[in-house]
RNA sequence: GGUGAGGUGGGUGAGUGGCUGAAACCACCGGUUUGCUAAACCGGCGUACGGGUAAUACUGUACCGCGGGUUCGAAUCCCGCCCUCACCGCCA
């Protein structure tokens, strides 16, 4: 997973009003929330029975508490009419009836503050339901591979990781980015810088053809955006926190971008929304390990273009079919072996309701590399974000749904083109690049 | 960093304790009029959570940056916080 890692929610005290299923919806088809669920391995029986209990609870007290309050503001009103008619002590009289309500009201209050904290706490442990196609399945291995496409190249012995092609082109320089900063910080230069910034633009280019609008986010983003995407509360172990300001780095565009979108209510007739936008991405990754981090398979800040769409319900799939041609196309474009999984139910993450990996082929290592995750969100971001649509002739607002994509990361796409493409000339460009980068070899001679 | 002003519905903006969920105007939607367009006129026009209904209708509560307090009653008074804008200083 490249950008939605599993983590298990621990507790939300301020996480208020943010819901992420429907409260509604569980509370009209708990059965389905929990069948569905299982898909994930996640036992929702006891979460769910908990919510609907509660929710009861919940409505019976607010019609009790706002019994209460019609009265009271009825003898509030009585008192007024009362003292502009200077009858003062039927006014005074009618004040002494008022304590024993407000007592009542502030009960009220207090209980029904605690329940929807309490139905909120369990409401954000349970993550989005599963697409009907997503695959049974615990982990990585039972992820289901729906295309494979590109000639896996084949490289002689001598044929070299895409760290040490770095290194004898000077392409990237890691231990300089140690000693500027830390681990995880390469400096990219020369050809290597060069093909950065070509990568970007091919990128961005594509995806304008397709339609999406060109967006330069902020790279920092405050805590309301955080919890709109679902970084906060739980996640902030993840993201570099600028504590003098109480801002985060971004660990994607896809928080900045998807928060265009918060506290929105949109017309039916504007969707779909298509948004594109390259940022550096900033990670802490504070589990990473061992060789799976060598190079560039996993950095504290690395380059990513992104897409994001905010779609009508009935046609979110549709759209994800699209996303996904649509990286595909650029794989193929810059004719890089790639293969497309189909994540299931244990590897899925947790706001994600259908989620498709790339994974491109790195010869020299004989592995695939993540470099895109295109999800469905459906309207799970949208009840977080209060992100809504207006259907044509109806007067009530509905969640949208959401979906991002990489479109696409570019350190692994780096790593892969440096090592299925190297011959003993050098490191050749593909075709569609070249016209970005201005050179079709990478050797050791020409800067 | 210093000083000042201010946060009200999609927008402008009125409102200093009750008759204000909130004037007026603009935008938007529906209608009347009109050869068409425009104008004019009339009406409608927030969100959330409940109740109610087959669904509407209807109805209760809450919301004027956020949180707390005073009061029978708060957009309005008090306290704390957040944010924005303007000017000055510094600066890409």
């Amino acid at each position: 997973m490249y950008c939605c890692a599993v983590t298990f929610i621990k507790f939300a005290p301020s996480f208020k009003g943010k819901n992420m299923l429907n409260l509604k919806f569980i509370q009209d088809n708990p059965e389905l929330v929990v069948e569905k669920l299982k898909r994930r391995n996640f036992d929702a029986e006891k979460v769910v029975e908990s919510i609907t209990e509660l929710y009861r609870k919940k409505n019976k007290l607010q019609g009790q508490a706002d019994q209460a309050k019609s009265e009271m503001n009825r003898i509030s009103k009585e008192i007024g009419i009362l003292f502009r008619e200077g009858k003062k002590e039927e006014a005074n009289a009618a004040k002494e009836r008022t304590s024993e309500l407000k007592d009542n009201i502030k009960q009220f209050d207090q209980q029904f503050t605690e329940i929807e904290r309490m139905v909120t706490d369990l409401l954000v442990q349970l993550p989005n339901l599963p697409h009907d196609s997503v695959p049974l399945g615990k982990g990585e291995e039972d992820n289901e591979v729906v295309t494979s496409a590109g000639e896996i190249p084949q490289l002689t012995e001598n044929a070299l990781p895409h760290w040490e092609l770095a290194q004898k082109y000077n392409l990237i320089d890691f231990e300089l980015g140690v000693k500027i900063t830390g681990a995880g910080f390469p400096v990219y230069r020369g050809k290597g810088a060069q093909l950065q910034r070509a990568l970007i633009n091919f990128f961005l280019n594509e995806n304008r053809n397709a339609g999406y609008e060109e967006i330069q986010p902020p790279l920092v983003v405050n805590e309301d955006s955080g919890f709109g995407t679902g970084q906060l509360p739980d996640k902030e172990g993840q993201m570099y926190h600028v504590t003098a300001d109480n801002l985060y780095l971004i660990p994607t565009a896809e928080v900045p971008v998807t928060n265009i979108y918060r506290d929105v209510i949109l017309d039916a007739k504007d969707l779909p929304l298509k948004n594109t936008a390259y940022s550096s991405c900033f990670r802490r990754e504070a589990g990473s390990y061992g060789k799976d981090v060598r190079g560039l398979n996993r950095l504290h800040q690395f380059d990513k273009v992104e897409i994001v769409q905010v779609a009508h319900p009935e046609k979110s799939y549709d759209i994800l079919n699209e996303m996904v041609n649509h990286v595909a196309g650029l794989l193929k474009k810059m004719e890089l072996p790639y293969r497309i999984v189909r994540l299931c139910g244990g590897d899925l993450g947790f706001t994600s309701s259908l989620t498709y990996d790339f994974e491109v082929w790195s010869a020299a290592q004989q592995k695939w590399l993540e470099v895109s995750s295109v999800s469905n969100f459906e309207s799970f971001q949208a009840n977080r974000l209060k992100l809504r649509f207006r259907d044509e002739g109806s007067k009530k607002p509905q969640p949208a749904h959401t979906l991002n994509g990489s479109a696409l990361a570019l350190p692994r796409i780096v790593a892969a083109l440096l090592e299925n493409n190297q011959t003993d000339e050098g490191i050749k460009i593909p075709k569609v690049l070249v016209p970005y980068t201005g050179f079709d070899l990478i050797d050791s001679v020409s800067k």
